[in-house]
DNA sequence: TTTTAGCACTCTCCGAATGAGAGTGCTAAA
DNA sequence: TTTAGCACTCTCATTCGGAGAGTGCTAAAA
């Protein structure tokens, strides 16, 4: 694709004229507005070449244009400039960090917030989570009645937990006391070193081995760690949206966990951390996002702990800015990450 | 309000009609629809006498009446019958929750969606929680570098955790050691007794202390526990909400747990548990609500733990069979209680 | 060769006019 | 007390006719 100077500028402008307005853009609205020194009829030359590269399109004969799909992609690909935030949005955001609790939760649901809140868009965050999972340590401790609570941690730092239920009441000293035998037996043992230890111990003990060990391939199995959304209301404020029925599939595809892991795996998963997707209109494959663009990085430490994280809206959204707020917010989450791995 | 069984029966008839198409009655429709022993003009008379009593009401001169907001109370109070939800709906509602896990987070993820998809409407499950927190056992879990999270326990088996970052990396043996002390001194104890104990600790115990006191403190603050939300995208598909900008206020309510909470405080938080509570058109308090009716229950065990569950939904909506869904899964849910409260 | 002025043409988007349809309220008779 | 009949009202869908915005093409200007 061979665009001279000229054409390139045009398409840029006609992108951010449509996207302010959410209108077809008209050869001489647009010399108008931007004070360009040709006349329309240039323009609408340069409109009707750039229409023949599918990078425009007309609603109709005799309305303005509308960028394509294709002329999306160019121009994210090709002219989107490495805008960065600014200094002072930066700063607020990584101060609402650093005035949070040291929790990784709390971590999580900012910058999920933060990411809606600035993108005024969709936004999800899935929890960090390692491909491998390595037992370190494991915790039972009695709630109420039969109910037991098993608390995993594994080497990366991750934790998962799960409730149990006891065939018969246990004390809690019990608990404590098979609880630091498994630890001490099965630190640093991946789910099959464990398996071999079936067999040499109790039957309290077997028991709750066997749900280590179902909860273990769980983890192993799952593609993300927990997900959490914000901003879901902000799509219907857009005018593309207004029909709620096309709000609708795509918001569906967030509240669906299984149907969004495997979104997220088939696109950003093969991502590096620090790396950037940008999801214009399904791209064929996911017709529920037609109407949508997702923007989606990776972020945390490669080797051992990663998540995603990324925004939903209109295929009409301000690229330069979202892409440069999903790619802060990546940055942070992998700083707290790094720092927290830290001793 | 003194009607005659002729004028409920229209009033029963017009709104049943109304749920069904969304659409204002008129006279000539409803005699012929039901098949009705009187003429049009007799149910025009009654119906402009409904409409006196500010039970009905025209959307102009020359359409069919529509109820109003003191028509539906009117109708929910006093006409609407405990009908019963299907045997083999119950069954199978059952069913699910007893192949679930025994685990209090599945049930309340179960509820919520089960009550979203009975109903075709937007749905809330809050956790189970008690006012007072008394102290039961706590753990602390080193996790990665200075990280160690803690999860207490009390008395009703109610469950919190926090991370917590520590000055400087502490071994498991040593937490646990703390833990075990500080569930020792502690047990039975409400946060004043508690906090009592300050100066009798070493410093990383008298830390660890403070902590626990403010997350008691949080706790008992705290009107309820988590809250669950599930089928928000059925409101975009109901006619009313088909104008997106309805829905995203409505919407808006339930993601903003500080307005949600607030709203289930001054409303079912004082019904008792086992009661329904059903809220028409805001009902004059709650402006983004103007559109929507909720009904609401409270589940739990009265003396110890207490959760909200509900559904959200345009004015018109089936009210006795939403009613019979949201306390059907009301007192599955207390039964839950009650039965993992049993030893 | 490139740019531009000019012009005919096309298509959408109101606003007004119109008629069909549904529903009402009133009156007078059953 | 109920009902048939009737005049009246209001919405809704359709049609029609500019006004407006924008295009593509052609021929002249640079």
């Amino acid at each position: 694709m061979n665009l001279t100077d000229r054409q390139k500028l045009i398409l840029t402008l006609i992108i951010h004229e449509h996207i302010r307005t959410a209108q077809p853009v008209g050869s001489n609205s647009l010399v108008d507005k931007y004070n360009l020194a040709m006349s329309s009829a240039t323009v609408r030359n340069e409109m009707a070449a750039l229409t023949d590269c599918n990078l425009l399109r007309q609603p109709h004969t005799s309305a303005g244009r509308v960028p394509t799909e294709e002329g999306y992609r160019f121009f994210v690909g090709n002219l989107v400039g490495k805008s960065d935030l600014p200094t002072n949005t930066r700063r607020t955001i990584t101060h609402q960090f650093y005035q949070s609790r040291q929790d990784v939760e709390q971590w999580l649901k900012l910058a999920v917030s933060v990411l809606a809140n600035q993108s005024q868009m969709a936004s999800l965050v899935t929890a960090p989570h390692s491909e491998r999972a390595v037992f370190k340590h494991m915790e039972l401790i009695a709630t109420r009645g039969r109910q037991v609570l098993m608390v995993l941690v594994l080497m990366g730092g991750e934790i998962r937990q799960q409730f149990i239920s006891m065939p018969e009441p246990v004390t809690q000293e019990r608990l404590s006391q098979i609880a630091g035998q498994l630890s001490d037996l099965c630190v640093r043992c991946t789910a099959e070193n464990i398996a071999r230890l079936r067999g040499q111990l109790g039957p309290l003990g077997q028991e709750i081995l066997d749900i280590l060990l179902a909860e273990m391939a769980l983890i192993e199995e799952s593609a993300t760690g927990e997900i959490y959304l914000d901003g879901m209301t902000h799509m219907l404020s857009e005018p593309e949206f207004s029909e709620s029925d096309e709000a609708r599939q795509a918001l569906h595809i967030l509240q669906e966990p299984s149907l969004l892991q495997s979104l997220l795996a088939s696109t950003v998963m093969n991502t590096d951390v620090g790396g950037i997707q940008v999801l214009i209109g399904g791209e064929g494959t996911w017709e529920e996002l037609r109407q949508c663009s997702m923007i989606l990085a990776r972020y945390g430490d490669p080797k051992t702990l990663t998540g995603s994280l990324g925004v939903l809206g209109p295929i009409r959204m301000p690229y330069d800015r979202t892409i440069s707020t999903v790619q802060f917010v990546a940055n942070v989450l992998s700083d707290l990450v790094a720092e927290s791995l830290a001793v």
